[in-house]
DNA sequence: AATGCTTACGGGTCACGTAATGATT
DNA sequence: AATCATTACGTGACCCGTAAGCATT
């Protein structure tokens, strides 16, 4: 399981709708399709019900899709707790 | 910005040693230094001062430190969330 | 000489875009 | 016909293991 996964996969449970979700995320279609398709292989989960022309999130797909939030949440924190420290560390650099 | 990526960086800031780390994560130790090299270009910041046959984590390495533990954290728990969800429904299917 | 990290390099895997296919309306 | 997702396929990037290089003790 990686970020981009679960990137996607918010993306896609938040659009319901694979062609939108790959705009949002600037990618094409078919890398979508693939990077849910290899989480849901992973986890041994449908996250979606492609069914009749509808993208429909599952109970699993849920259940992941609020634990993915906060992870993808944590992660920004994450790179501007590094980039903040940096400029910490510069400044006190800089005034010695 | 990868999971892999944290989990090696946390190996690393954990044992302050990049063998160790290695050997913890099973995957040799070139695999290690590129991985946290990627992300220190990423961040712009360097997480760790190799000197001296000495590791110490940066500032910047230790305040990424904090949240990368929550990111794996989050990150596992987003994979038992959705493993519970399944096995729920199976037992609704089972019963229903 | 020994230890530890990095660099170099080759190979297998992966992510992605384009194109084609299947399915539904 | 139009729309949407999947499948097929080729290419470039990526991850990793082995081997070599460099520095320190």
């Amino acid at each position: 399981m990686e970020l981009r996964q679960l990137k996607y996969f918010v993306a896609v449970a938040e659009e319901l709708h694979f062609r939108r979700a790959a705009e949002r995320l600037y990618v094409a279609q078919p890398a979508v399709s693939e990077q849910i398709r290899k989480l849901e292989a992973e986890l041994g989960v449908r996250l979606f019900d492609r069914t009749n022309r509808r993208v429909a999130i599952t109970e699993a797909g849920a259940a992941l899709l609020e634990e993915s939030r906060r992870v993808l949440a944590h992660a920004d924190a994450a790179q501007l707790a590094a980039r903040n420290a940096r400029e910490r560390a510069g400044a006190r650099l800089r005034i010695g």
